[in-house]
DNA sequence: ACCTGAACACCGTTCAAGT
DNA sequence: ACCTGAACACCGTTCAAGT
């Protein structure tokens, strides 16, 4: 059998990256493999190979779906321009998406790809983008530019860290309160330190 | 062939893990097989599981002896009593064995174990212990314990966080220094909101 | 041109067989 | 009792063969 052309290129593409979402959403990223990929969009292997140079770009491409859904739920916040309420906010919609979906979450950060590979562009990029949401929740405080974009990455390194130590070491526990309570704890004091010393 | 007993459980148990070490620190924790491991030692793959239940209790195991390493870093720092000093001592002591021995930092934390894998009670104490080095350098504060305990995780993570997105998605970018700059910002910057608070 | 599916070189893990 | 190594059920990836 060959030759179907049932889906175009790009339909085929997006069919493997919602089937690769559902798959990670559902048994965490570890689940993903070629064969199972293939199959539940009802194609063999092999073809995976002709969309993907091989299975770890699906895997970075999903990474790249996960990081804009993430930047969707920081665009939905509405900035008030206290900057206090605007972090926490942001604090908040990053927590909400780890709540809401962990295996994602994991499939994002926690689970790393093998030897040096490379960090896409598209990849950097979205970040930056992410950080710059950061930044315009920072900006009424007047900082200069080099200090606001080093605030935004302490923020989110630091929420980051939080969230991810929670999860792998039980970080928080016996009356440090929840992860939640943490992180704004740590947004809160981070921004108290930032205005004290200017 | 069959019956050696040239080594006794523990010295196998000891070279299995010397040899996970060596590997990781080597090639990087993907490296780590159980043909790899066997082999390096001079055993054939089924010995390993007469001293783990599997792969994944060797490399946890494994972990352990890092966390370990990376606490006597910690135990080697002097405290002067002088708590911003103390924390960045601490803060350079723990920068300094990531960028010493970077795969093995990424065995510790950048490689997660599948499925729903337990963190073994071990692990959590030793993660204990290295809090309480962070709260000893807090002390002169004169927190409450609270405050205290909160204070030292969200150190602890934070850190955590700004290491492992530098490595993963190169947060440190055009103009806002370098890694270790920025670690060492978040930690200054968090103690000023602390005492600014108090 | 597109797709298949068998094949290759790997995994982790088990367990009958050997000493 | 301890250890081997072949075997099993998986991987990712390739590529001749089919339409």
């Amino acid at each position: 059998m060959a030759r179907r052309s049932d889906h175009t290129r790009d339909q085929l593409h997006q069919m493997m990256l919602d089937a690769a979402r559902h798959v990670a959403a559902t048994d965490g990223p570890e689940a993903i493999t070629a064969r199972r990929i293939a199959g539940d969009i009802g194609y063999s292997p092999g073809t995976i190979y002709q969309l993907f140079d091989n299975l770890d770009a699906l895997i970075v491409a999903l990474k790249s779906v996960i990081l804009a859904e993430i930047l969707e739920r920081l665009d939905a916040v509405n900035l008030s321009g206290k900057v206090r309420a605007d972090v926490l906010a942001l604090v908040d919609g990053y927590l909400t998406y780890e709540r809401d979906e962990p295996a994602l979450w994991r499939t994002l950060f926690d689970f790393s790809l093998p030897g040096g590979s490379e960090i896409p562009e598209s990849f950097s990029h979205q970040i930056a983008d992410g950080l710059t949401r950061v930044e315009h929740a920072l900006a009424p405080l007047g900082l200069s530019a080099t200090e606001q974009a080093t605030a935004a990455r302490t923020l989110w390194a630091g929420l980051h860290g939080i969230i991810s130590l929670a999860r792998s070491s039980g970080l928080a526990r016996s009356g440090v309160g929840s992860t939640d309570a943490l992180a704004r704890h740590f947004a809160v004091t981070y921004l108290a330190g930032l205005t004290a010393a200017a």
